[in-house]
DNA sequence: TTATAATTGTTGATCAGTCCACCAATTAAA
DNA sequence: TTTAATTGGTGGACTGATCAACAATTATAA
């Protein structure tokens, strides 16, 4: 019901702020803007570097599967596979069990790139690690699996 | 039989799961749907909600004044307005102040019809409040609004 | 006062992301 | 063999966000 600034000049924000949904999405778009702040010179978005952990973990995995693992659109991909290509982080293999899909990989390049990028996301959360207490960070993430998890179609996601 | 569809559960996902910023785009892309689906005979998006609750709730703003507690850009704000006035919701009436600018008040038709788009919101948001523990909804909104704000793009801040 | 700077709503352009329908080639199933 | 699915891919439509510019208006400084 109160806001946390209550100065002078009081905007009143009703329900949203007690609503998760925008509450997340406002969230949500701070943590973009920081990783945009310190990956930008890497040329890496948000949408990428989610292809290329996928990519670096599982390696000779087809578009398609990726796509349903990140939740994406299997024509995203294209887009997304053609830049990471053009970087020459990721490429794409002919498959040898089914000719119409391609098996990805990270190119050497990549293998050695994907260490400063992972180190650099990481650095870009612990920009918000201070704000949390002991514990609420590993709270926090079970509690927002819970929400992407129960419905949709939700991926397939392990551990 | 099993190529594509296994390998699905057997997916690695490196860092991704344990990335606040990942699960926070996951959480919110859920919600998002199910807005959409909660929401769309009524013809509102969860960004023309926002303008609506800040228009119901603070009457007489300006559109940057909203567009600034919501963290929007000033030329975002004229779209939105114009879909809400032609869907009988909100009116801009010329400021006696500044003519520059327009004050936006909730038409009539818009305070009755504003009371079921907000009962229907919180009947999406409750949606997943099955899966929250006791207490967890505040917290969960505590936490979000700290990462929030801790930035500078934080709302209503006026100096 | 006058000259200058700032602000308001607005337009337009760009850009990324999503979504959907569709296609040729290939594979799976009937 | 005929038919149905699936793959990567293309194109279009549709949001959203971002930014530069503009005329009208207001605020500030000289």
């Amino acid at each position: 019901m109160s806001s946390t600034t209550q100065d002078n000049e009081t905007i009143d924000f009703g329900i949203l702020n007690e609503l998760i949904g925008y509450r997340l999405r406002r969230a949500q778009l701070v943590f973009f803007n920081n990783f945009a702040v310190a990956c930008n010179d890497l040329g890496i978005s948000p949408g990428l570097f989610g292809v290329l952990v996928i990519v670096a973990r599982n390696p000779g995995l087809t578009q398609t599967a990726i796509a349903q693992a990140l939740g994406n659109d299997r024509s995203a991909m294209v887009a997304a596979v053609d830049k990471l290509e053009k970087m020459d982080l990721v490429e794409r293999r002919p498959s040898q069990k089914d000719r119409r899909s391609y098996a990805l990989y990270l190119t050497e390049h990549g293998e050695s790139y994907y260490q400063v990028i992972e180190a650099r996301v990481q650095q870009h959360e612990a920009d918000f690690y201070g704000l949390l207490k002991e514990g609420e960070k590993e709270w926090l993430i079970d509690i927002l699996s819970r929400l992407t998890e129960s419905r949709s179609d939700a991926p397939a996601c392990e551990e």
